[in-house]
DNA sequence: TGAAATGTTGGGGCG
DNA sequence: ACGCCCCAACATTTC
């Protein structure tokens, strides 16, 4: 046994050094960090452009992160099997530890190299760090996984509390003989012409800091109306951690500890916790479901008859679709990478209803654009808001674009930031353009169909085409 | 984590 | 004083 023979730390979705029980176990012996950016695996659903240039960002952190513990960032590309092997046979490492990822293609990939690995005396251990509770300790009585949110959130509450954040280790001291690495750069991670990152990097700054710093300005204010100010586009007030909560920079457990110590009674600090659980949920449904991010999770929506209309598709995608609350989601969007909740599920029911788009399509622009793109969170929810996931709404609920506007941006700050054509339009017209008397708009400098389009269907029209498309669903049953 | 249609109730104007 | 109508305001149901 060379008890200083190097481990290998796998890094994947868990860039961060607090909380981090594979690096953990690493303690005392060299440490190899090692990131394997593996574009080619099978079944994988490749990170889109948000997404790279997050983790390019993420990387570049958690690189100057170990260097200060006088440790350092290897980068490889390829194949991660290959790439593992690869590595041990440069270094000598006689482990590989990493925290589990739980999509389908991960799962299937990690089982077949821990087999790999041990069967060659490699020691080759996994922990959880992703997650609260892990999906297969979360069951009804009868041993089966939950279907319906509330009471798989009761049963989570009630399971044994996750364990505390573990601090981060004090030194990360590299293998006396360094291992080649790539440079980040030479990923090409990064767009460039057009260097569509600038809305990007003027919101977000990724890695581990920035987490903690956001959670802590949360918790420090905006957790206190959280209950009822989170559905507010127009007010900051929620954590918008998900971005570094994917990449796993900071840990939910962490979140978890951190909300009931300093908001645990306030009702904000409740309803956050919930959202957390819902993640969970989403994970957990993916687990038990592989197939969430390209099936309906019910079969009888297999027979829907969804519209094919590129047209409509690139207006919702690009926040031309003449309905400000929805443009304004699409703009934030594509500016920023990032859209508020309660928008995403406008902006979400308004293609799959009124636009009769199938929830896939939505699915695939958010994991392009988004800086939170989650395979789990963004199956689950695309499939709540169509009506065919797991505990969904309904498919006749279907939102108002003029009222929820009205609701939750009252004022119309949300719509004139992001959709600025609208700006000078009265709060009373803000959200129905359409509505507005001639002078009205000539005053505001808005001439419909050129400088903002007419809407693209009829709100009332689109409502009742989307009730009976449901309607003949059921029919055909 | 809706919206719209429909139903019910009760105050006030008015003959 | 009374009945009638109108219509908010709220509640229920339907999609």
């Amino acid at each position: 046994m060379t008890s200083n023979a190097p481990i290998i730390v796998w890094f994947r979705q868990d860039l961060r050094l607090t909380d981090n029980p594979a690096l953990r176990a690493a303690a005392e012996r060299p440490v190899i960090a090692l990131y394997i950016l593996d574009d080619g695996s099978a079944g994988a659903w490749a990170p889109g452009g948000a997404s790279r240039w997050w983790l390019h960002n993420s990387l570049a952190s958690l690189a100057a992160d170990l260097a200060a513990r006088g440790g350092r960032l290897v980068l490889r590309r390829g194949d991660s099997a290959a790439v593992l092997d690869a590595v041990i046979a440069e270094s000598g490492a006689t482990g590989v530890h990493w925290n589990r990822c739980y999509e389908p293609a991960a799962i299937a990939r990690d089982k077949r190299i821990k087999a790999a690995l041990e069967a060659r005396g490699i020691v080759a251990k996994s922990f959880n760090a992703a997650l609260l509770f892990e999906p297969w300790t979360i069951t009804t009585q009868a041993g089966q996984p939950f279907k319906v949110y509330s009471p798989f959130a009761r049963a989570c509450r009630a399971a044994p509390e996750p364990p505390r954040p573990e601090p981060a280790p004090a030194r990360v001291p590299g293998p006396a003989r360094p291992v080649a690495s790539d440079t980040l750069e030479s990923w090409r991670l990064l767009p460039s012409r057009p260097d569509w990152a600038v809305g990007l990097r003027e919101t977000w700054r990724p890695g581990e800091r920035d987490a903690r710093a956001r959670l802590d300005r949360f918790l420090d204010g905006p957790v206190a109306t959280y209950k009822d100010e989170r559905n507010r586009p127009d007010i900051e007030a929620t954590s918008r951690l998900s971005g570094h909560l994917h990449f796993g920079e900071i840990s939910p457990r962490e979140l978890w500890h951190a909300t009931r110590a300093r908001a645990g009674e306030s009702t904000g600090g409740t309803h956050f916790i919930s959202e957390l659980l819902w993640r969970e949920f989403s994970h957990h449904l993916l687990f038990h479901w592989p197939d969430l991010p390209e099936r309906n999770w019910r079969r009888d929506f297999d027979d829907f008859p969804w519209a094919e209309d590129a047209a409509a598709l690139a207006a919702w995608q690009r926040g031309r679709t003449g309905y400000p609350i929805v443009d304004a989601g699409m703009r934030e969007l594509w500016r920023t990478g990032w859209m508020h909740n309660r928008v995403r599920m406008i902006v979400g029911s308004f293609l799959v209803k009124h636009l009769l788009l199938p929830w896939q399509a939505g699915e695939a622009w958010f994991w392009d654009t988004l800086v939170d793109a989650d395979l789990a969170n963004n199956a689950a929810s695309w499939q709540w808001i169509a009506g065919c996931g797991a505990d969904a709404a309904p498919y006749f609920r279907v939102f108002n674009p003029i009222l929820q506007g009205e609701k939750f941006d009252p004022a119309g700050a949300y719509v004139r930031r992001w959709v600025p054509e609208l700006a000078r339009l009265p709060a009373d017209l803000v959200h129905r353009p359409w509505e507005a008397a001639e002078p009205v708009l000539a005053a505001a400098g808005v001439a419909l169909g050129r400088t903002y389009p007419r809407p693209i269907v009829d709100h009332g029209k689109a409502r009742a085409r989307a009730l009976a498309a449901f309607a003949a669903l059921r029919r055909a049953d």
